[in-house]
DNA sequence: CTGGTCTCCTGATCGC
DNA sequence: TGCGATCAGGAGACCA
């Protein structure tokens, strides 16, 4: 069994991204881009339809010649913004997705699987890079655009209240932990936090969601607040592969908090029961079947 | 509408 | 040492 997998940007890690980019992005104005692979950005249409960069003219779509004004996030998606009506760009991660910055004269330490180069007019690069491509980069053309995406996505998991969620679970008829990877549902939660939530919460993952009393959502929702904002706190999760690192590639250290996340087969930190591992959503899943039941 | 399953992709790891 | 098989996973496509 794989110790760990790899880094998997959730909302923690997307997070740091975002605030350790602040500094290098907010009042530059983009001079060019570099375009090394056209297909990792799409269009988003103002009426949502998505369709392949074109080939000719996009350096407008990619922000080119306007002022960085603005980072904002939802979920786990990076939104850079110059005004409510220049283009705005939305940065997805996706599994091995990397957006940093590389300070004037700074060396690419690994060219390879890097897609987009954009240059500012400090002199500093801002680098994409995602090896496995799960990632992308989505162009729409002002913040009215970004509101109707960013519309179908449930509230954001860093704030998400009992009452919220309660609401949002309450016709939910699958297990708790697909309930929270559905991002239409609850935004910025991927298999790490779902499972640390889950564990701190004391609900076992298999638990239809719809059935768990107010009370357990209650401690859902704090559960999830406490784990991310821990995880903010440590800079996000990054696993030995060191695939996550934020905008000045620096790695984050909450990985060494998980207390049931890559542990299948170790001990519960509270009990000392064996952790079970199954697949729930296709998705590896692992929890305490003392601590959080045996369903 | 809901929810389950498949697929995309690369790199790390494992068994022979 | 080399090499093929296996596995990891976010989210959109597709289907019942």
């Amino acid at each position: 069994m794989l110790a760990y997998a790899q880094a998997v940007p959730e909302l923690p890690e997307v997070e740091s991204v975002r605030r350790s980019l602040v500094p290098h992005l907010v009042g530059r104005t983009i001079t060019g881009v570099d375009i090394r692979r056209r297909d990792i950005v799409s269009v988003v249409a103002s009426d949502g339809k998505v369709t392949p960069l074109p080939a000719r003219n996009s350096a407008r779509m990619l922000m080119v010649r306007t002022r960085i004004n603005a980072l904002e996030r939802r979920g786990k998606q990076i939104a850079v913004i110059a005004s409510m009506d220049d283009p705005i760009l939305i940065v997805h991660l996706g599994m091995t997705g990397q957006f940093f910055c590389l300070p004037p004269g700074g060396h690419l330490p690994e060219a390879v699987h890097v897609h987009l180069v954009w240059r500012l007019d400090s002199g500093a690069r801002l680098i994409f890079r995602d090896p496995r491509r799960f990632g992308g980069v989505w162009s729409l053309a002002n913040h009215a655009a970004l509101e109707a995406r960013w519309a179908e996505l449930g509230p954001d998991a860093l704030t998400i209240d009992a009452r919220t969620l309660a609401t949002r679970l309450a016709r939910a008829k699958r297990p708790i932990k697909s309930a929270l990877l559905d991002q239409a549902i609850l935004a910025g939660v991927g298999n790490i936090y779902a499972d640390e939530s889950l564990f701190l919460a004391r609900i076992a993952p298999q638990t239809i969601a719809a059935t768990i009393p107010g009370p357990k959502i209650t401690k859902l929702a704090a559960s999830i607040r406490a784990v991310l904002v821990k995880a903010i706190a440590a800079g996000g999760s990054s696993l030995p592969d060191g695939m996550y690192i934020d905008a000045d590639r620096r790695p984050g250290a909450y990985q060494l908090a998980h207390s049931v996340y890559g542990r299948s087969g170790k001990t519960c930190p509270v009990c000392q029961t064996p952790l079970q591992s199954t697949l729930i959503s296709n998705r590896t899943t692992v929890w305490c079947p003392s601590c959080q039941g045996t369903v």
